[in-house]
DNA sequence: CCTTGATACCTAAGAATCTAATGTATATTT
DNA sequence: AAATATACATTAGATTCTTAGGTATCAAGG
């Protein structure tokens, strides 16, 4: 399990990345996902994911639909139109900024530019 | 620039990183060789960069020296031992955070063992 | 001289987002 | 019957960032 530092900010990203490659997915489903396909490396808490969900179809990103499963109601969650480009967006985003940022750590330039 | 919702998080791994390889910095040098070394694509806030160091230093990571340029004071910041132990870690966090994250996003899976 | 931009430090109010805890309820397994 | 898993949700508090502002020195150009 990462430093949850770590995880803060990708967390939009991981999740509208998996209703593009899934279709729908609900809440839960969500959390189990990523814990499995991470070996339990990077495990969503649900005070962080629901109210992130919430937020996301506030924002027209996503839309929900409601699923009897016996006397329970599964919430899913589906991609809109605005919602699949701002996934690409962001994984396209953090590609890059991966790039720069191990770029950056493995750099081992003595200061070249700086003139303090 | 990116969206500084990815850049959360990395700022304490980019600062002891940073320190590690050059000794010893001042606040202002840190933004400009970070802002150098990453084309601009990661720009550091003054507001997140200070408070940050002032941590760094009430947690024992840091110890700082003031240094006289004319009538000014430079500050400078480098490692203590837990805090270059802490680098270390951190880094290898970020790395590995990264792989993890980056095979999240590539696999396109079809939900292989969830049965919810 | 004086203004502008760069250097160099700092704080503080507010925003955003996460953690940890808690709540409710159904379904399944032991 | 009890424990665990499924499935939704909220909330107080903590953390950390953004935005904006403040102070001051130094160098260069008009």
């Amino acid at each position: 399990m990462y430093s949850n530092e770590l995880i803060k900010g990708t967390l939009k990203t991981i999740v509208l990345n998996l209703l593009t490659k899934q279709g729908k997915m609900y809440g839960y489903e969500i959390t189990q996902h990523v814990k499995e396909a991470t070996d339990g490396k990077i495990q969503l808490t649900e005070g962080a994911l629901y109210p992130l969900l919430h937020r996301l179809e506030a924002d027209g990103l996503l839309t929900t639909e409601k699923v009897s499963i016996g006397k329970r109601v599964r919430k899913y969650y589906k991609l809109t139109k605005n919602g699949a480009e701002t996934s690409t967006d962001l994984v396209k985003e953090f590609k890059e900024f991966s790039n720069t940022m191990n770029r950056l750590l493995e750099s081992y330039t003595v200061n070249p530019s700086f003139h303090g």
